[in-house]
RNA sequence: GGUCCUGUGGCCGAGUGGCUAGGCAGUGGUCUGCAAAACCAUCUACAGCAGUUCGAAUCUGCUCGGGACCUCCA
């Protein structure tokens, strides 16, 4: 297995170190990763923190881990502020659209599968909902209470976080003091019921207009956002796992929570490795639902947009995000995109030569030198940046043998392709962009009569006749390369 | 205001106490009737100031910018 030779290491964003993964069980890994709330469409940066991850599922996976990846859907209890009135955010969407919450939940949780699918992300193994597991939830509400971190007030039950903080660091992750939390918190309305503002709620009581509640010890009510995925981890991953990811935007206060409510109701910390990836950013500020600053995918790869005013392939926005490590933020603009589109198509090329590369008696250079510069890159927290330098390094290589300046063994070229492919693909999860042969057979024909009287002209030296076609051509949007071995033509 | 992160060449982005990723653009070339494409080569850099050091873009301090979180957000 190949995680025997390879030592990954992971930025811990509990400890603020680069650490040696070792995972609980050897050979197998847990992972989680917060998923969306279901109650809009996901944006660009939505599912820049998704495609990290799912590299990061892949070279897990290509590295012969066993790998089981839990990702939730937030279908319930996510407030829209945590006053006491604080509203569903799905239950708000549907009282205003008029549908079933259930309705808004399936309507963008295949939203959320579609585009992602067009990222090629891989599903996760398992994808479990808030709702679906109310009564995990609740078990661990009871757990909780049992071992007195959390107190029930008028069918609310709230975390208490300064208790917690007595025999552990509440503001281990997020590096905070609670002193200054405290005075830090302004006083919102509607907040009397909580011992102190830091309080969070594990299951809210639900007024008689809430359309979405469930029984409970308390009463009827819902569960507070951050209980789901402490329940729903734990369920499948257990106690205590290997990795936990999300945004860098959930880990206050989201992640905090879930490490206490984890250790307050097992007494063991709940992960060994909290990952987070970086923020997207367009215009220099983070995207945001709340602030409209978003592009959505379909605006993306429809073209229809002002931003760019073009479309791209979703694989090229993928490329586009391999080009930058997934803990720093990434700014996106039409320029950037072009470039990366650019350098793909490169890179995919260089990786078509592979199959037909002429082999030699000796290579000219190290491949297995090369290939080991790949696994280091990426051994290194996932540095795709730094893997994708080292794949161009590979393809300046490939256009070098065609070219007839270097060599490559027939064994070489055998390894090289197998591992350049199992970067591209496997580990980055790229796809050759099928030629979208849309047009109709009888294009086809039109297109080889059409240049073949061009050919014609151009052996009579006939260039005005021979100019006017491609130019003619060229306004109906096609276009004509003569290439050495031939013409071709390509429909934009 | 508090906590934290960050500032790299025209653009995007790695990296790091000495060996100066990569992509795009630019420039030069190969190819071509011309063009396009492709390929090859190549220039431009580490916000400012001070300090530590034989040596700093990399460490420290300050200054100035940008951002994230502290309300919901991946």
């Amino acid at each position: 297995m190949l995680y025997k030779d390879n030592e990954l290491k992971i930025t811990n964003s509990l400890t603020g170190k680069k650490e040696v993964f070792k995972p609980i069980l050897d050979g197998f890994v847990g992972l989680y990763v917060c998923g969306p709330t279901v109650y809009s469409h996901v944006h660009l940066g939505n599912c820049r923190t998704f495609i990290s991850f799912d590299t990061i599922y892949r070279y897990l996976l290509h590295l012969g881990y066993k790998v089981r990846y839990v990702r939730n859907i937030t279908d319930a209890g996510h407030l829209e502020n945590d006053a006491e009135e604080g509203e569903d955010k799905i239950a708000k969407k549907a009282r205003l659209e008029q549908l079933e919450p259930m309705e808004i939940v399936q309507r963008y949780t295949l939203d959320f599968h579609k585009i992602l699918g067009q990222f090629n992300n891989l599903p996760p193994n398992i994808e479990p909902t808030a709702t679906g597991h109310i009564i995990e939830q609740i078990e661990m509400i009871l757990d909780i209470i049992d071992n007195g971190f959390a107190y029930e007030a008028n069918g609310s039950v709230y975390f208490d976080v300064e208790k917690y903080n007595e025999s552990n660091n509440y503001g281990e992750l997020s590096k905070r003091k609670i002193e200054d939390l405290i005075s830090g918190t302004r006083s919102l309305d509607g907040q009397e019921e909580k011992k102190s503002p830091l309080d969070f709620a594990l299951w809210k009581d639900a007024k008689p207009e809430h359309i979405m509640k469930w029984p409970s010890p308390w009463g009827l009510g819902f569960p507070g956002w951050h209980l789901e995925c402490s329940a729903m981890s734990t369920k499948y991953l257990g106690e205590k796992f290997d990795i936990h990811g999300g945004g860098m935007d959930l880990k206050f206060p989201h992640h905090e929570c879930e490490i206490a409510q984890g250790t307050a109701a097992t007494g063991e910390k709940p992960v060994n490795y909290w990952m987070h990836a970086n923020m997207l950013t367009l215009n220099g500020k983070k995207m945001s639902k709340s602030t409209g600053n978003t592009l959505l995918p379909e605006e993306l790869f429809s073209g229809n947009n002002e931003a760019l005013g073009r479309a791209y392939h979703p694989i090229v926005v993928r490329f586009f995000m391999m080009q930058a490590h997934y803990a720093s933020v990434l700014d996106f603009s039409a320029e950037a995109l072009n470039a990366a589109e650019k350098g793909f198509n490169r890179l995919m090329e260089a990786s078509k030569l592979l199959k037909d590369l002429q082999t030699s008696e000796s290579s000219s250079i190290d491949i297995n030198g090369l290939i080991a510069k790949f696994y280091t890159a990426m051994n290194d927290d996932f540095n795709t940046p730094v893997l994708v330098s080292h794949l161009f390094e590979a393809a300046k290589f490939i256009q070098a043998v065609k070219a007839g300046k270097e060599t490559i063994t027939t064994n070489d070229l055998a390894v090289l392709s197998k591992e350049m492919n199992a970067f591209i693909f496997d580990v980055m999860g790229l796809t050759e962009l099928s030629e979208e042969k849309e047009e109709s057979d009888s294009l086809d024909i039109v297109m080889d009569l059409v240049l073949q009287m061009r050919q014609q002209a151009r052996e009579n030296k006939d260039w005005t006749t021979a100019d006017a076609i491609r130019d003619k051509l060229n306004e109906a949007k096609i276009t004509v390369k003569d290439d050495k071995d031939g013409v071709t033509w390509k429909a934009k």
